[in-house]
DNA sequence: TGTTCAATTGAACAGTTATTCATATGAAAA
DNA sequence: TTTTCATATGAATAACTGTTCAATTGAACA
């Protein structure tokens, strides 16, 4: 296996290693939690996910409130969508969203305060 | 302005639009709030960090339980060094780094456990 | 002094991503 | 039906980012 090859030669703690490795979570687990955070990584995203905490919008009221086009807003809504973060009904030609996930909202809340140091 | 042209013209709801745009933060808080997801939203720096809240660990250790090379934990650890997220001892040649900021593990496992859902 | 080795660094490359522009959809109003 | 308008979408572009590779630094030791 490679995996260990690459340490196996040079490596100097074995214990800490295998203290440690003992202690990762599964790959899997990374992945997503990084994925996750990857959709906050975009100040557009946040500003978004903020409004949204405030109240309903349309897109146009987004668009008006971020400071961007309809069409990069909704691209972001759709981003968004798939990540069930965000939910919406359509009234006519409008679509209203509203957030889905209250959980995101804390956490920005959290960065929040910590960012305000 | 062209901020206000945006929707002056089209956007529907004026009352929303004023009620959230007077609880938006600066957009300079955007701005650092998404700057400071973004270093969560890779995986090899999520697992490195979490390898170090376990323990000390040199950069030869972090390489070998993150399953990178040298190079790239190395890459990875000055641009975490320079948003003090990690701090680190020099002993002979190697380097002994530590968490600076305990705030980020609060942040993983937060998401570590909203993602095993 | 010269060699070895952990760590660092810069340049290059490949892959990803946010925005723009043009166009399409589909509902309401004319 | 035709036009209008909010929203959605695909393709293209530009900017960014993570990893690799080659080279360098500087401390320990022969």
């Amino acid at each position: 296996m490679k995996n260990d090859d690459i340490c196996e030669v040079h490596c100097i703690h074995k214990e800490s290693i295998n203290e440690v490795k003992s202690k990762m979570l599964e790959e899997e687990t990374f992945q997503k939690i990084s994925e996750d955070f990857k959709i906050l990584a975009d100040p557009t995203r946040v500003k978004i996910l903020y409004a949204l905490s405030q109240r309903e919008l349309c897109v146009c009221d987004i668009a008006c409130i971020v400071k961007m086009t309809d069409s990069a807003v909704s691209h972001q809504l759709r981003l968004l969508r798939g990540r069930n973060m965000v939910k919406f009904r359509k009234v006519g030609k409008m679509a209203y969203y509203s957030l889905a996930d209250e959980h995101v909202i804390q956490l920005i809340k959290m960065e929040t305060e910590h960012a305000e140091e």
